[in-house]
DNA sequence: GCAGTGATGTGACTTGGTAACGTCACCGTA
DNA sequence: TACGGTGACGTTACCAAGTCACATCACTGC
């Protein structure tokens, strides 16, 4: 046999994942079991939950790096830089760590939460997260609040919408473009406001 | 007897919630049980979930409604208002449902909130669905996106902003003041973001 | 009285999630 | 070669959230 094959074959998180989208895309979230993504993928229940908190997650872990490389961008930007420069710097180095070939997986991904409540509560969650890693970050820099509560906010939703866009195959645009321009977009709507 | 009683007493939904608050206030959010929710009530489990759809709504319970109303009020402000003047005005019509002696319990409901993570998210889902009634309604009059979705979010942290403060038992002001405050307060807020 | 209606109770069940404990490959070291 | 530690996984048992089918009881109108 092949070099005696390991006890366990490798990457069993990345593989729970795989499995876990490709079940709620085909039975959607609510009758996949946690056990049926685990048997898929040749693990048990408890395996399953030593490497997510819980069901939601496996769809969202990563996110903690997600806000640490918000906030460290935004800590990192210029002290000149005003709180849309700093959150536009953040967007900069968050588009960066994606790479095309996860634009298909993105695209089930989205699909995929959008088609449950659950999901789609932990999604706002996890925006609401992101958004409290670069307020604090503003903070810290001296961004006084409302001001950096909101500046966060613009961010995220620019960034929400430019992965959403991204995300669709007939796109060409790169993140990183997507993410400036809706950013660029929100700051030009904020005068229509009243 | 008195378990005879409880079976029929008035106000099943009421006294679940009271009872709610009450034991999470006392053992925390985790170690409260629905049984001992119902039990304490004078009731069951079964008709807990026959009143709310899970756990966490017993605290969200009625925020439909709210939705309702900052819809319908935006939708109902003149033709010639301004995206934040229709939310302004949105903002009274809900402030306007709150009475004076619901404050020790919003108190009490903030600080419950705060103290638990599944309930935080629920409350961020919570806060989405109102900004998506009145960006929705926003829509409908004729404001594009993204302006609409801006002005809605502002809307809605204006509001949570306002809540807060009102719950404060040291506090003096009407609600419909802190929310006209904090609304003008953000508005102002977006001229310092660069 | 009596039938219907609606709110509640009962009991059984599925599933998410936790915990204690056991198993086995790999790695370093003697 | 032997051996002990470590880490990833399995097994089992358990609790609590949430669902469902069916029974019960109070009230209402006739």
């Amino acid at each position: 046999m092949l070099s005696a094959m390991a006890r366990w074959e490798p990457n069993a998180r990345e593989r729970l994942v795989r499995a876990a989208i490709d079940l709620f895309a085909e039975q959607g979230y609510d009758a996949t079991t946690v056990n049926g993504i685990a048997e898929r993928t040749g693990l048990t229940k408890t395996t399953f939950f030593r490497h997510f908190p819980d069901k939601r997650e496996v769809l969202f872990a990563g996110q903690e790096l997600h806000s640490r490389i918000l906030g460290e961008a935004v800590a990192a930007a210029p002290g000149t830089a005003t709180p849309l420069q700093a959150v536009a710097a953040a967007l900069d180095a968050l588009a960066a760590t994606f790479t095309d070939g996860q634009r298909d997986f993105a695209t089930r991904l989205l699909a995929v939460i959008a088609a449950n409540d659950e999901l789609r509560e932990r999604a706002a969650f996890k925006h609401a997260q992101l958004a409290a890693a670069m307020a604090g970050a503003l903070r810290e820099r001296g961004t006084p609040d409302p001001a950096a509560g909101l500046a966060a906010e613009l961010g995220v939703r620019a960034f929400d919408d430019a992965f959403a866009r991204w995300s669709d195959p007939s796109g060409e645009r790169t993140l990183t473009d997507l993410a400036r321009e809706a950013l660029e977009e929100l700051r030009t709507a904020l005068a229509a406001l009243g």
